[in-house]
DNA sequence: TCGCCTGCCACTTTTGAAGCGA
DNA sequence: ATCGCTTCAAAAGTGGCAGGCG
């Protein structure tokens, strides 16, 4: 079993795919670019890796057109089916916590992002069928912005106010299993939650790079590989879920998404009742619990 | 003044090494 | 010598908060 970060272990746990997109803004120097380049790779197998990505459809380094966006996150009904970029015939994804990213995305996501990276919670975790058991695949995860707004959040709800700042260049996380036997992936539901998140241009470990207070869409791309280096791709499916729509900020804005995290999220058990925290939260999570409440998804009520 | 960002804090979970016995 | 299990400390991951910056 290959493992990218054994192959390129100063890569980190992502980086770009590809070649640095030109960049026409001039608000973008050409030497910042250039700073993704990644120096210190072993770059014979960086360049036959790469090409052989550069030599699929180009749906990798040019993201697919979305759908009308809903009016503002956190007022749309119901998402739409997972949208699907396919030249792998037979081959379907699902999001496996579909319901908790949809309360997520009833409330309106938001994700932190760190000059040193955070996580997506609720990560991206999807099931696979469809696959040659056989063949390997690559599985990899990108973020593009939404749309070309900054947002700001107006005390209820997000609304945009601006221009976009100049898109970054795109980052590809690449899961560490990849290359895998298609049996593999479909044994059990693929995990994206090591993925992070930084506002940091400059990042040095391979963090998806993002804009605070900008809307993004996570996509997940399954690439069919006879080898790592092969130069023959057996083609490319993109998926994306809209329900995974998030906006980026460096501090949480809604409150409710706060109450969220911390119901939800393991690791902000601290932030719970016993928490040193809990004299803020209690009450409010209390309340939660004696009160049907459809912005808590039945899976934290159990955990009370 | 305001909106946004950063570093630090206390807390929890995860991870991996070490120790032990079968 | 190997394997499986348990224990424990270190590392990593949380949101809140105060203060800084433009």
């Amino acid at each position: 079993m290959y493992h990218p970060r054994e192959l390129y272990p100063s890569l980190g746990t992502g980086y770009r795919l590809g070649p640095p997109q030109p960049v026409s803004d001039s608000s973008f120097p050409p030497a910042l670019a250039e700073g993704y380049r990644y120096p210190d790779l072993d770059t014979t197998k960086l360049d036959c890796f790469l090409s052989g990505i550069e030599a699929a459809p180009r749906t990798l380094a040019a993201p697919p057109p979305l759908p009308p966006l809903p009016p503002a996150l956190g007022t749309e009904p119901s998402p739409p089916a997972p949208e699907a970029l396919h030249s792998l015939p037979g081959v379907s994804l699902s999001l496996e916590n579909q319901e908790l990213w949809k309360e997520f995305n009833s409330v309106g996501t938001e994700m932190i992002i760190t000059k040193a990276g955070r996580r997506m919670f609720p990560a991206c975790r999807v099931s696979v069928s469809g696959l040659d058991p056989e063949a390997r695949y690559l599985f990899l995860l990108d973020v593009v912005p939404v749309d070309g707004a900054r947002y700001r959040w107006q005390g209820r709800r997000w609304e945009p106010s601006g221009k976009a700042e100049p898109r970054l260049p795109d980052r590809v996380y690449i899961h560490p299993d990849s290359p895998a036997t298609g049996a593999h992936w479909m044994r059990q539901p693929v995990s994206f939650h090591r993925v992070k998140l930084t506002n940091s241009t400059l990042d040095p470990h391979g963090h998806l790079i993002l804009h605070s207070m900008h809307k993004y869409q996570p996509r997940v791309h399954l690439v069919r590989a006879a080898q790592l280096c092969s130069q023959h791709w057996g083609g490319v499916a993109s998926f994306r879920f809209p329900e995974t729509m998030f906006i980026s900020v460096t501090a949480y804005q809604n409150p409710r998404i706060t109450q969220l995290k911390i119901a939800a999220n393991p690791f902000a058990k601290g932030f719970r009742e016993n928490g040193r925290n809990c004299k803020r939260w209690a009450p409010f999570i209390h309340s939660l619990i004696h009160v049907t409440n459809p912005y808590l998804p039945p899976m934290c009520q159990a955990q009370f």
